[in-house]
DNA sequence: GTAATAGTGTCTCTCAGACAGTATGTC
DNA sequence: GACATACTGTCTGAGAGACACTATTAC
């Protein structure tokens, strides 16, 4: 029989904190690197996980307390010298969610670092934040990803903060909403508004059997 | 000690044959599914091989004698059930190659198939192909990927036909000349031409230095 | 009234699609 | 010359960017 490698799965979670997209970073609680801060993760569970995709919604349920509205495959990093313990395979997931879905975990194991502001961690785990964010970005340029950052009702306002803080641009107001329209995967919540010094914002949510909306052109 | 899955890489190595994309396949050597066409792959090599790439490279090498220049991690398939001999993690590589690199492989043990007339393989293996196949009409709308299926050198013709063979829609030849010259991927090659019965067309290359180009909007 | 944010209208310029036209080879 | 393929020019309509305008609230 071959000799195996130790087989993990990490999960990336991603969300909008204070303006700025953040990583949920937890203290590893067995060796090695234990103490330090790291990507929640752990073994593929052979005897229980019937699939990798279930492995990473429970390692993620497990270290944060949340069932990620988006979670999805990055990519498998994987080699000889990623982890102290020999040959290793990590199935990296990412997930995305709203702040106000993890205002509870906060309080636990979890802290949150603004992604342009994280130094080295264990593993090659920088890298696959890394991959993550460029991920991320790149596919919020023409999808609607960035909707699962927001929690179930926003503003247009909202929306496009959003997108820009993702993308990392200024867009156009109107053109921005020229291109919802079209695009359709949000709609308005009749009779709410989000109501402040001003005038008042018309609350929308996203369509619900769309999911994941692709676009041909950019945002 | 953790139970640890079996860890095998799988490469879906595609060319255009006749016109049509299509995936090339190799006889098993041994079980489970012994004699039967599958995707060329193999387990990784703890002692030998560095990492998942090199793995992948070493696989496509040895079952298709072919150093693919376009080699690209697809997707992991993991589970407990794809696999008879119990939970199994394959990594997926999928690799583009023109069909000239391949003439003298197709002596071997390698059989190509049109992507459209696979029936059911072994494994999740359909499903793996779908993936690429999905990956690469995909991806071949917004980038210079469809190069890696042509010789060092082409027309402009054949690489249109190419564009629109792998995305399966017709092009406009004056747009797409229009597009190709703003992209600036390709390069004509002085005093090469393509002889015929007509007039002669001026051949091109892809351009060094350039690698893989992905453009904001679609051919 | 002013300030501030929400939301709409419109002008212009770019560019992709469509298609016709010219160029250059074989026979 | 005819014919086939290579290559280029031009017209037009749709749409994105830019920006100004109107709307509705609090004070």
């Amino acid at each position: 029989m071959e000799r195996r490698p130790i087989t993990t799965v990490d999960v990336v979670l991603l969300t909008l904190h204070a303006s700025h997209l953040a990583v949920a970073l937890s203290v590893r609680t067995s060796e090695p690197f234990k103490g330090r801060l790291a990507l929640p993760g752990g073994y593929v569970h052979v005897e229980h996980d019937h699939d990798a995709l279930q492995a990473a919604r429970r390692v993620l349920e497990e270290k944060t307390g949340v069932a990620a509205p988006y979670l999805e495959q990055l990519f498998t990093f994987a080699g000889a010298s990623r982890d102290p313990r020999g040959w290793s395979v990590s199935i990296a997931y990412y997930a995305l969610v709203p702040l106000s879905a993890l205002k509870s975990a906060e309080a636990g194991a979890i802290s949150f670092v603004a992604v342009d502001e994280i130094g080295q961690l264990p593993f090659d785990h920088s890298q696959i934040v890394a991959a993550a964010v460029q991920r991320v970005r790149d596919k919020s340029a023409y999808s609607s990803l960035p909707c699962y950052l927001l929690p179930g009702r926003f503003t247009l306002a909202e929306l496009q903060a959003t997108y820009e803080q993702v993308i990392g641009e200024k867009l156009d107001k109107s053109s921005f909403r020229r291109k919802l329209a079209a695009l359709d995967f949000v709609e308005p919540v009749r009779g709410e508004v989000r109501s402040g010094a001003h005038r008042p914002a018309q609350l929308y949510r996203a369509r619900r059997p769309k999911g994941l909306v692709v676009f041909d052109k950019t945002m």
